[in-house]
RNA sequence: GGGAGCUUAGCUCAGCUGGUUCAGAGCACCUGCCUUACAAGCAGGGGGUCGCUGGUUCGACUCCAGCAGUUCCCA
């Protein structure tokens, strides 16, 4: 087979991609026989597109699966999409709109249906731009949070909660996004930073002369004030208790009330209070047993309730009733101000804090074991920082608001019967049923209303490691008892509690076990100012467009390179010029060993011989370190450490070290033996770098249908001799002087050198001379007693090397340098002194760090008395 | 305002339960090389008072306290 003298990845991708796929190796079935290895996918939203952060996530769970597959391990990574209920009714809206149709002509049933339309034309790109990372999904199996399955588990799941008394309906303060006219949670706000007025209103104490001064941002809410709140300890209000206050414009009286919630030192001390719209103030007003008025409509105009300003928009009433204000006296003052707004994720609206009917999750017992068993580590957090966050927000939980005002998504299974009350079940039917039971009505399916509202997509996404194997509905179905517990989750920290946590809870509730053991957070790709990569900023390279310039393997390498778990990761191009350079590095070096050619007359040379017992040893103990960094899920660590074996130990030093002469041979044995390591380093590399290494292991030898190093075996870490590989690294030092010397004198490789050896302290193994003298390109290397005259010098260790050089000596700066070693060697040999005259270190240090120090005592002192031996020599001339 | 984390080379980060010449890696940088595997490369090299101040200890990048800066979470 010829191989190509460039590696281009637009030829090789597809190709093995395709021929993955034709070969099913990325599927899984149950099979008792092996250990079940299993990552679902955090399910991207149906709306996305690939993004930095979905390739970095997706790239790490490639390298898991790829890497337990090659274990032998039964490896399932199942992929699937979230409805994203918000984020798809808005885009859905928006296309209607578009084409001249608006949502509120159309039946549920007709918006269903293009919803449902647009998801199948639109939805899912992301799983295919998946498959161009080399993504090995079980494709077969991808799930959608709406599937009918997966919505009926949420349904059972709702209605299992309920009649265990979790959910509830209620009146609460939510997020309100009047455009979206929908609740959204907490984490759906934006708090911006927003540049506002701070306005001093006067209020009129009843029955008095007398004003009491507020302060807010939002004058229109004065409408709905049923409070005014003092500090308990403020001395300027003391004199007005028992009074009333009159609401300016709408002269509504109402109490003042004295709490320490009120910070005396903000504005005047003096709070309105309108519970209605404020979550604070609704605090408050739950605490005093307050009025509520709610003034607004869901779309943020004001409703009669305000009885001022009816149907104007919240934003024109502000300026408004600041005039208003102002003409009748009211206002003291107006000054600039900064402050916190919420904004919605989704619409950019401005967040309106609204009291509304919505159902609840309780979360207090439910958290329970979700607590217990992260903390325990039964199921461990990497980085452990994380910890501390889980265990803060899960101490500090609250009810779950799981009512989302939108049609797309599972509609609540909760049916309002003529007398007011409601029953929660699966069908109008049952419902039908269950209100005969409960209330002894006779009704048809006609008499009832189902509720409106869709719950929030992470009320499906909870269950998804359950769900996505029918363990709901079917907790005893062999897939759920094959594959659950799953083992490793892969996600952004954000999402930490409003989705790992809530899997964990469903995970303990549903099958009274862990979602899975382990949870990697990554961090969060950053441009290069440190900005996180968005759409609205323009600062996101397309991944796709990066795939096909830097290759898939490039960019796969260069977003791990330096993504440390839970660090964020200051993206930059030339991270993914370093993976493609990388992937060339591959392509070459097994070029060079694929075009030599072989005779399996000639004999193997002494170099040859050692140089594959040192990278047999080195390559063992890499081995060994991948997998110590890979129990601690230090990916990028156990890349750098392929990185460095391939790049450094392999080409740079065992190739060079058996590299047959130009257009010379090579022997069977050495061949033999260096595709051996090509083999596994191939195999090491392949979880990272898919595509090239399949190219590549194909070309070792003619390979038969069916065979890929996506299915091979993952080489064991053998034991390894520590000694042989210190030995070598002493004979690369002695190489990388010699080097040096060349380099500093102008030498050229082709001129030959000797090297004397003088080894004083018999610590010399003589091992691998034939590889130096190879690749330092000596003539000779001998030992000697006494050092040669006319030579330049250096020292690994305790010994003493020397190369004469005759005239090449420039006697002054030999002894300039070696002065300035003396020295440096005299400080050491001081400050070890100094430690081994301290009593209190001798006798209260361990032994072995004493003999430690007697022994750098030793060394030292040699070396010195070497170095001022060579200088005398020197100055001898 | 409350809580957590971080601060080591120009950049991004390792450095486990204090003790080997322990101050590291990759990239970037500098010097010399187009040496027929690779200039997307090769060979060599420079660079840090481990945020600051104290404490514990024979010994602190490592443990403790305070301070400063910074990030995140919650409010």
């Amino acid at each position: 087979m010829e191989i190509p003298a460039k590696y281009d990845s637009t030829q090789t991708e597809d190709k093995w991609y395709k021929y993955w796929i034709e070969n099913n190796f990325f599927s899984s079935k149950p099979d008792a026989t092996k250990e079940p290895y299993t990552i679902v996918i955090p399910p991207p939203n149906v709306t996305g597109v690939l993004h930095m952060g979905h390739m970095l996530n997706n790239t790490l769970q490639d390298v898991l699966i790829r890497r337990a597959r090659m274990q032998g391990k039964n490896a399932l990574w199942l992929p699937g999409t979230d409805h994203a209920s918000i984020a798809t009714e808005a885009r859905v809206v928006a296309k209607l709109k578009a084409d001249g149709i608006d949502k509120n002509k159309l039946t549920r049933e007709e918006f269903m249906k293009h919803a449902w339309e647009w998801k199948e034309k639109h939805g899912g790109i992301i799983l295919e731009q998946l498959k161009k990372l080399g993504a090995s999904c079980d494709w077969s199996r991808t799930k959608f949070t709406m599937d009918d399955d997966m919505s009926e588990s949420v349904i059972d799941v709702f209605i299992d909660l309920y009649n265990k008394g979790y959910i509830y309906r209620g009146v609460r303060m939510v997020n309100w996004d009047p455009q979206a006219k929908t609740a959204v949670s907490d984490e759906e706000v934006n708090h911006k930073e927003v540049k506002s007025k701070l306005y001093y209103v006067r209020y009129k104490i009843e029955g008095t002369n007398e004003f009491v001064t507020i302060a807010t941002t939002r004058p229109e809410t004065i409408l709905g004030d049923t409070a005014v709140c003092v500090h308990p300890e403020d001395e300027r209000y003391q004199h007005l208790k028992g009074k009333k206050i009159i609401i300016p414009l709408v002269n509504r009286a109402v109490p003042l009330i004295f709490d320490a919630y009120v910070d005396k030192e903000f504005g005047t001390g003096a709070l309105k209070v309108t519970p209605a719209h404020d979550i604070n103030d609704y605090n408050l007003g739950q605490k005093y047993n307050l009025e509520t008025i709610d003034i607004f409509n869901d779309d943020g105009t004001l409703n009669e309730r305000a009885e001022l300003f009816i149907g104007k928009d919240r934003f024109v009433v502000r300026k408004e009733i600041v005039k208003q204000l102002e003409e009748e006296g009211f206002i003291v003052k107006i000054e600039d101000y900064t402050n916190s707004v919420g904004f919605s994720e989704r619409t950019d609206a401005v967040i309106e804090p609204k009291l509304s009917m919505q159902w609840f999750l309780k979360m207090e017992n439910l958290v329970k074991p979700a607590l217990e068993n992260v903390m325990n580590d039964n199921i461990k957090l990497h980085p452990a920082k994380f910890k501390n966050t889980y265990r803060h927000w899960m101490e500090n939980v609250k009810d779950w608001c799981i009512s989302r005002q939108l049609w797309w998504g599972q509609q609540i299974p909760a049916y309002y019967l003529p007398n007011n009350k409601y029953v929660v079940a699966k069908s109008s039917e049952e419902a039908v049923k269950l209100a005969k039971e409960k209330y002894n009505l006779t009704l048809t399916t006609n008499d009832i209303r189902q509720d409106e509202d869709v719950l929030d997509t992470w009320f499906s996404s909870w269950l998804w490691p359950i769900s996505t194997f029918d363990g709901i509905r079917n907790p005893n179905n062999e897939e759920i008892k094959y594959y659950y517990p799953t083992n490793d989750l892969i996600t952004a920290p954000e999402i930490l509690f409003f989705w790992v946590a809530r899997m964990i809870i469903a995970g303990y509730e549903y099958l009274g076990d862990k979602p899975f053991s382990n949870v990697y957070l990554t961090g969060i790709v950053r441009d290069k100012l440190g900005r996180k990569m968005s759409k609205s900023l323009g600062n996101s390279p397309d991944p796709i467009e990066l795939m096909k310039k830097y290759g898939a393997d490039g960019v796969r390498v260069g977003m791990l390179f330096c993504s440390p778990a839970g660090n964020d990761l200051p993206f930059d191009e030339s991270m993914t010029e370093q993976g493609r350079n990388f992937g060339n590095k591959i392509w070459n070096a097994f070029r060079l060993v694929k075009n030599w050619e072989i005779d399996s007359t000639i004999p193997q040379p002494k170099s040859s011989e050692v140089a594959i017992e040192w990278f047999d040893n080195r390559l063992n103990q890499a081995i060994a370190q991948i997998d110590d960094h890979f129990s601690k899920y230090r990916i990028s660590e156990a890349l750098m450490e392929v990185y460095k074996l391939f790049w450094d130990e392999f080409s740079s030093w065992y190739l060079e070290s058996i590299k047959p002469a130009y257009q010379h041979p090579i022997d069977k044995k050495t061949l033999s033996a260096t595709f051996g390591f090509f083999d596994k380093l191939l195999k090491v590399l392949h979880p990272f770098m898919p595509f090239i290494t399949e190219e590549l292991w194909q070309y070792i030898e003619e390979r038969k249908a069916g065979e890929s190093i996506m299915i091979s075996e993952m080489p064991k870490a053998a034991n390894f001799d520590e000694k042989i590989i210190y030995d070598f690294e002493k004979a690369k030092d002695g190489i990388t002087n010699i080097r040096a010397i060349r380099n500093e004198k102008n030498i050229p490789l082709k001129e030959n050198l000797a090297l004397f050896i003088k080894n004083s302290d018999n610590s010399y193994n003589n091992i691998f001379d034939s590889v130096i003298l190879k690749l330092a390109n000596l003539s000779e290397i001998k030992q000697i007693d006494e050092k040669p005259e006319g030579s330049v010098s250096f020292m690994v260790g305790t010994i003493e090397y020397f190369i004469p050089l005759g005239n090449l000596v420039n006697a002054e700066e030999e002894i300039a340098k070696l002065t300035e070693e003396l020295e440096y060697n005299r400080g050491f040999l001081n400050s070890v002194l100094i430690k081994l005259s301290n009593e209190k270190f001798v006798s209260g240090a361990p032994a072995k760090v004493v003999e430690m120090e007697r022994k750098k005592l030793a060394d030292a002192e040699s070396k010195i008395k070497s170095i001022e031996e060579q200088i005398a020599g020197l100055k001898k001339k």
